[in-house]
RNA sequence: GCUCGUGUAGUGUAGUUCGGUCCAUCAUGACGGACUCUCGAUCCGUCGACCCGGGUUCAAAUCCCGGCACGAGCACCA
């Protein structure tokens, strides 16, 4: 119709018919997450649960950052849940559980409402494991686990099944005892086989392990699998919302399954789809475990590492790590994004409260001749350019100076202080007003700098400058912008030796 | 292979439920400029996208059908 009468004839048709569509407001980007279907203000319940195989990583950061903010939104609870009923192929690590409460902290900006460590719940889920077989929707299963596979996948009927509740609860016992060894027996739902998933067929709930855990030692030998553990804790805890990555879908299923058994309401279930960070790959908890254990990395705060805890200590900020998972919000799709986009997040939160110090790489020595022009004793400079921190630093002129080799050239402005021109060993001053157009460069009055070494983290290894460091207030831990230079951390700022910097970035 | 999910600029993201000034939002990025005594910050501008093919309709990013691509699951891991 636009095209034969025009556009004004359209506006007229929609005058008539739909006087809405022409009031319509020009598009805006939609902030903060989606509302949360069947939400109830102050009755939500959420849920993060992670493995304590190893601290948190920026993966699991999606985790945090989401379901703490929707709690927040609709005054709600999240639970931190340790799901650690893996002895074996993913062994929880002692010391994570008290990592990943304060990370949590960190990243949420508060505590989790409620922390439950699975394995302190087993005779919950052992008892809920027999009322299953009690019940007769679950059974004792002694095929291997290749046997069983070709039974599904062809959607026949297991020949354990058949057996009676007395003799399913005989094996229960004797699993529970320890007489029967790991592999030779599972605890199975009951499910239609004719379901197209093959994956959901019959799944398994509860398997032998006689590995001990390191934390509750040896004193189970049925453990639950995640599908069975999570569905009953989740149901326990009230859980109204699961949120999770969609690699989970068929968990929600199979979960969905199990609480028809027992009669009750699954939760409402969101997910998040994959994400890539081109810098780092994937977030394998269990490979970053083994790489350190080969000595690869250096522990698990290694800058190298997508570690929250690398993270954190090269001074990014969990303001900084929550608005760029909120900017993402809630999609499903599967994405790979560059840690640039981190950085920039970073950037606008610290930039304002990051003090600047000069420090002069790879450093090249120069006197300087006053060429009999009056010198002030000191200088003044700005602890920010912008003003957003008060005050200066002030440093001690002296005869001798650095520049970076690389910014050696004929003329250049020292920054803050006299443009000069150099000649052989010497920086002649020319004048303190700036003249043209030269290069700006940052430098340091010998007497002023420090002894310093920039590590910034390259490829397998890292890049290292040596340099020096203006020795102003320099704060063990601060976050600081080296002029020309970019973010860094002040790591350590020993008695002897020299001021180690952890590049963050530009 | 089977099951499930997802396709909007380089990267992300809004809009898709309920078709309508949507020549499609915002951020990031790249490029250019202004400002600034940092290569930072700030400001301005430019670039750049509805997976493909049909169909329905006055009108399709949006609804329908059919393809294609990508991803995940198919563990006695989480």
């Amino acid at each position: 119709m636009a095209q034969k009468n025009g556009v004004e004839a359209v506006r007229e048709a929609l005058a008539a018919t739909n006087p809405e569509a022409l009031e319509r407001q020009k598009q805006q980007k939609r902030v903060g997450l989606k509302p949360l279907p069947n939400a109830t203000e102050g009755e939500v319940v959420l849920r993060f649960a992670p493995n304590p195989n190893g601290p948190l990583t920026i993966g699991h950061s999606r985790g945090v950052v989401i379901n703490s903010e929707f709690a927040s939104i609709y005054s709600g609870k999240v639970v931190l849940r340790y799901d650690d009923t893996d002895t074996r192929v993913k062994p929880p690590l002692p010391e994570a559980y008290d990592w990943i409460e304060k990370e949590y902290e960190w990243l949420a900006g508060r505590p989790a409402d409620i922390i439950i460590r699975a394995s302190e719940r087993m005779p919950i889920y052992l008892e809920y494991a027999k009322r299953m077989l009690e019940g007769g929707f679950g059974y004792v299963c002694r095929c291997t686990a290749a046997e069983f596979k070709t039974l599904r996948d062809n959607s026949h009927v297991c020949p354990c099944r058949a057996r009676s509740v007395e003799e399913n609860i005989a094996d229960w016992v004797s699993m529970n005892d320890g007489d029967i060894e790991e592999g030779e027996a599972v605890v199975r739902v009951i499910t239609d086989l004719e379901l197209p998933n093959p994956a959901l067929r019959d799944w398994p709930a509860l398997r032998i392990q006689h590995t001990p855990h390191p934390m509750v030692g040896d004193e189970y030998k049925v453990w639950p699998l995640l599908d069975f553990q999570s569905a009953i804790e989740d149901h326990l805890q009230g859980v109204t919302h699961i949120v999770r990555g969609k690699d989970l879908m068929d968990s929600t299923r199979k979960q969905t399954l199990l609480y028809e058994h027992f009669g009750w309401t699954y939760p409402e279930t969101l997910y998040w789809g994959r994400v890539k960070v081109h810098e780092f790959g994937g977030f394998s908890t269990s490979g970053m475990r083994a790489d350190i254990a080969d000595g690869k990395f250096e522990g698990w705060g290694d800058s190298r590492l997508p570690t929250i805890a690398a993270l954190s200590r090269r001074g990014f900020k969990s303001q900084a790590i929550r608005d760029f998972w909120m900017d993402l919000g809630l999609t499903q799709k599967d994405i790979s994004i560059s840690m640039q986009t981190i950085e920039s997040f970073n950037s606008s939160v610290i930039d304002s409260d990051c003090e600047r110090r000069s420090f002069v790489r790879n450093p090249r020595n120069l006197s300087l001749n006053t060429n009999d022009l009056p010198l002030p004793e000191t200088l003044q400079i700005p602890r920010h350019p912008d003003g957003e921190i008060k005050g200066s630093r002030q440093w001690l002129l002296s005869d001798k100076l650095v520049i970076e080799e690389e910014d050696s050239a004929a003329q250049i402005r020292l920054k803050d202080f006299a443009d000069v021109s150099i000649n052989k060993k010497d920086a002649i001053v020319e004048s303190l007003e700036k003249r043209g157009n030269r290069a700006i460069v940052h430098w340091l009055p010998v007497n002023q700098g420090r002894i310093a070494r920039l590590t910034t983290p390259s490829g397998d290894g890292f890049r290292i400058d040596d340099g020096l460091i203006e020795n102003v207030d320099l704060v063990e831990g601060a976050i600081v912008q080296l002029e020309r230079v970019g973010f860094a951390r002040i790591e350590s700022i020993p008695e002897n030796g020299p001021v180690e910097l952890l590049f963050l970035h530009r």
